[in-house]
Order: structure tokens, then C-alpha cells, then sequence
DNA sequence: GCAAGTGTAAACTGATTGGTTCACTTCCAA
DNA sequence: TTGGAAGTGAACCAATCAGTTTACACTTGC
């Protein structure tokens, strides 16, 4: 583990710093972000910087870490009541759009792709606390209404993660190029509809 | 348009000047490549290099503009034959699978996802050529397919989309993420059933 | 009041990079 | 044969950046 190692916790500055270089990096990236630059952000002198961590490396791993875990408390609360599945998998879906869409997961999106030579556990952690979450929770849910007869699926694992796909639709890319940058809640909403179409076609009990 | 102005096509080295940036560039990324590093690689001086460049910036742009043509030919040739709609759209999974896994597609994406900021008309372009021209050529035989019967669609851009979205599954993320490199026939096989045989189940005709 | 711990500002090092210049060579066509 | 275009390689410049060091200031507790 690199976690924590090498870090000094201690002292007054130390979460100013962190704030600073998450502000630094999301906005610029690992190698577009300089240490003066953050220092400055965090109204912190390059010397304190350094006094907590050992290098710009170490404290890039740091600050994504921290998002992640971020992350992960934000993680969508599925309500798992007995409401049919169509409007259970609407909700989810919206919020599995917005989250896509968030300037957040954009920008943290972007940074691990573009350093993923750099940092390979970027990824990694990325994939764990983001989709690999959100995949395990909707499993959890489409596994209840499968047992209630609701929902017909062999493999549920993939199912969750077809779903999470069809979610994408239209949006998703163009989000990630940059293309488009806004989008209305019509616009969404259309796909989130097909995209609960779509699963329930599949997966519905008849 | 930036397109080929400053730029002297006339001498000959020049085409060994933009391979060696393909080389170091599709490797790289824009801000890893060193310009002595290119020229090295390309067997040139950096002044013959700059004899036919104005700068890094306009060479990058040269580069992935020829990258994004080139996979505009390599486009998939959609059997237009009156084979059942289950049968092309394997094949045509097929192929949209074994392009978007590439390493060619997963390093232009990287590229133009990482640089979209300073570049912002590289992820059009790629979007253009590469998810947008695969769209319209299933969706052309979306259409017939309709027309024919053997389908029911509303919109057919959506579900052409859609479908794309499906033969993501489980396997783009992770490969964008580098989280697993390689992907047995097996795992593929099983996705690009699945795909087929959720959009079949919405848009199949009864 | 003083010493230790924490922080600051700024100068400095060493390395890299994009881009330029220049003296020199190679090669071909008139 | 010769003149000019194309190419070479190496030195060079200015800027940027990670990381270090030094000399100084502030607080806090004993």
C-alpha cells in the first residue's frame, strides 16, 4: 500500500493543502497542475506543501483517493420497497444519468484515462468505487425482485451492467468529448425512459 | 480551418516526419511527446521536422486528423443481405466490439478524452468518424429491416444507439481503464449475444 | 522568556522542453 | 560544373517545473 505512508497528518495546514491540490488537480490534471500553483490555491507556502508530502506524485494519489472515497458516500440509496420494478429502475436510472453527467465524474474520468499509464490504480480505484458500486447495488436490488417474480434474469451481474449502458445513451459520449455540454431534462429523461423500455422488454416477467 | 495551412507538403521527408509523430504521439499523448523525441523517431532533424511544422500544436493536429480519416475507411461494411435481423446484428456486434476493444480506437480515445481542453475539435472529429458514422450505418439498416417487417422501432436512432451501448458492456470500461487487457472470444461472444438478444427483445417484431 | 514546532518567502538547482540559428553537407537538375 | 534547395547536427535560448535550502517569523507551553 502507498496509502497514508510517507504522509504527515499532523499540523494545522494539512487539510488546506489537500483542498488546494484537489482544486488544482481536477481542474488541470496530474501533469498540467504545478506545485506552485497549487501551494498558491491552497495559500500555503511550497515548503509547508513538502513538509506533508514527499512529492506531487504521492499527493495526486492522495487527493483522488479522497474523491473516491467521496464517492462512495454519495453512493445512490436504492430504496429497496416493493414498487414495481419500472419505477424503481426509472429512479435508479436517473440517478445513475446524473451522476455520469456531473462535472465531477467527468473531470475525475478524464484524469484517470489520460494518466492511466502514469497511474494504473487510478483506474482501478475509479472502477471499484464508481461503476463496480453502483453495478453491486442494482445486482442486489434486481436479485430481491427476481426471488419476488418480478424480474426474469439468468445472469444478473450482467444485466445490471447492460442497464448501466443502456443509461449512457446519446449522453455519455458526447458528455466525455466534449461535444455537448448541457442537457435539458427532456433530453434525459427520453433516455432514461428507453433505457427501463429496453431492460424491461428483456428482463420483465411476462 | 487550421488544415494544412503553414503547413509544406512539398520535400521528402515529409511523410517520414508525420509517421514518426503518429508513432510518438499515438504513444505518448501530446504533452508526453518531446519534439526531439519525434524527429528521432521519424530519423530527421528537428529543423527539417520544423522546416514543415510551424509547431508541435499544428503537427499534433495533422496527426489525429489523419488518424480519424484512416478509420473512416476502415468503417464497417454492413451486409445488407435479407439474413434474419439476429444474424447481421451479431456480425455487426462483432465487429463494433473488435474496433471499439483496438488498440488503435482505445489509444485515439484516450487522446482525444485527455486533450480535450487544448483540442477541443479532436473529440468531434473522432466522434464523427468513428461512433456517429457507425450509428447511421446501422441505423440505414435499422431502417430496412423495419420497412421489411423484421423490426419494430420507433426511433432508430436511439435503438442504433443503444445498440452500441450494449456491445459496450462489460468490456469498454475496463479496457479504457486498463483494468484488464486482453478478452477471451468466449467473453465477447457471450456480451454480443446478450446485446443482441436485449435489443431483440425490444425491437424484435413479434 | 525561551525553546520547540510550525509556517513563510524567496532564492536556487538541475533537468527538460519548445523552438531557433548556423555552419556544413548532399544531391539533383540546368 | 555549378547553384540552389533540402537536410543535418549541434549548440543555444528562454521558459517551466519539481524539489531543496536558507533565513526569518509566529505561536504555545513550560
Amino acid at each position: 500500500m502507498t496509502h497514508s505512508a510517507d504522509i504527515v497528518r499532523t499540523g494545522r495546514k494539512f487539510e488546506q493543502v489537500l483542498e488546494g491540490a484537489r482544486e488544482i488537480f481536477m481542474a488541470e490534471g496530474f501533469e498540467g497542475a504545478s506545485v506552485d500553483e497549487i501551494a498558491k490555491a491552497a495559500g500555503v507556502s511550497k515548503a509547508t506543501l513538502y513538509s506533508y508530502f514527499p512529492d506531487k506524485r504521492l499527493l495526486f494519489v492522495e487527493v483522488v483517493r479522497a474523491q473516491c472515497d467521496r464517492m462512495a458516500d454519495r453512493a445512490i440509496e436504492l430504496i429497496s420497497e416493493c414498487a414495481p420494478p419500472r419505477q424503481i429502475l426509472t429512479v435508479a436510472a436517473g440517478h445513475i444519468v446524473r451522476f455520469l453527467l456531473s462535472d465531477f465524474a467527468q473531470r475525475i474520468f478524464r484524469i484517470c484515462v489520460a494518466e492511466r499509464d502514469r497511474f494504473p490504480e487510478l483506474g482501478q480505484s475509479f472502477y471499484a468505487n464508481g461503476p463496480q458500486m453502483g453495478k453491486a447495488r442494482l445486482a442486489e436490488y434486481l436479485s430481491d425482485a427476481v426471488t419476488r417474480g418480478e424480474l426474469r434474469i439468468e445472469d444478473i451481474e450482467l444485466a445490471a451492467e447492460q442497464f448501466q449502458e443502456l443509461c449512457k445513451t446519446r449522453l455519455w459520449l458526447r458528455a466525455a468529448f466534449g461535444i455537448q455540454e448541457v442537457f435539458s431534462e427532456a433530453e434525459i429523461d427520453y433516455v432514461i425512459d428507453n433505457a427501463v423500455e429496453t431492460f424491461m422488454a428483456r428482463y420483465g416477467a411476462k
